[in-house]
DNA sequence: GCCAGGATCGTCT
DNA sequence: GACGATCCTGGCG
């Protein structure tokens, strides 16, 4: 696309056949995107992909109540409860069938800052997932909710440049996939 | 500044 | 009944 091209698009919801693709594009592309949810909106500056095949995937292992959003239609949110304290944040990828998504690792707070500073005790660094969760007020009930209902996901200034890294925290099965640099970071 | 440990609960075995 | 895609605090140097 053209440069032109994307400064028209800038500040525009996503579309769902942005999500309806390769999770480590749509992992990619999503940097720089604003996540806007009331007053906050919050840039996406960090993320990971977790797809099909993938042994890092909490889908890996099969369907159940909770993972089951993966496997819905792109563009829905899948939010769930990590040590019992946090709630993660991720964005359904890929056609209906295909369990993926991108989890959202860490943003910067653009708007909102009163509401993100309440509900982070004065803080305002987003930097791990459970803060963007807790920034965005996310709970479970969240989970399998289409983007746009409440919560949607705009085009925002594509970083200057993108790092990528292994992901962290997870204990794959696979070495390949532990070592696997599926982990985006926005360089600016 | 670094590191160890505790918090806390839904989900799956 | 164990554990997790984590975060924060306090102790120590």
């Amino acid at each position: 696309m053209s440069s032109r091209g994307l400064i028209a698009l800038m500040g525009r919801p996503l579309p769902i056949s942005f999500f309806d693709r390769d999770t480590r594009i749509v992992a990619r592309e999503l940097l720089g995107c604003i996540i806007v949810r009331d007053e906050v909106q919050v840039r996406v500056v960090e993320t990971e992909a977790y797809f099909p095949g993938d042994s890092a995937n909490h889908a890996f292992k099969g369907k159940t109540p909770r993972n089951a959003p993966m496997w819905g239609p792109p563009g829905c949110l899948y939010v769930y409860l990590c040590y019992g304290i946090h709630t993660l944040l991720n964005l359904v990828t890929e056609a209906s069938g295909r369990p993926a998504a991108v989890l959202i690792r860490a943003g910067e707070v653009v708007a909102g800052h009163d509401a993100v500073s309440r509900r982070r005790g004065g803080r305002l660094d987003l930097i791990g997932p459970g803060k963007v969760g807790q920034a965005l007020a996310m709970d479970t009930g969240w989970s399998g909710r289409p983007i746009g209902d409440g919560l949607s996901v705009v085009r925002g200034p594509a970083p200057a440049a993108i790092r990528a890294a292994p992901r962290v925290g997870i204990d794959a099965a696979d070495p390949a996939d532990v070592a696997a640099l599926w982990r985006y970071i926005s360089q600016d």
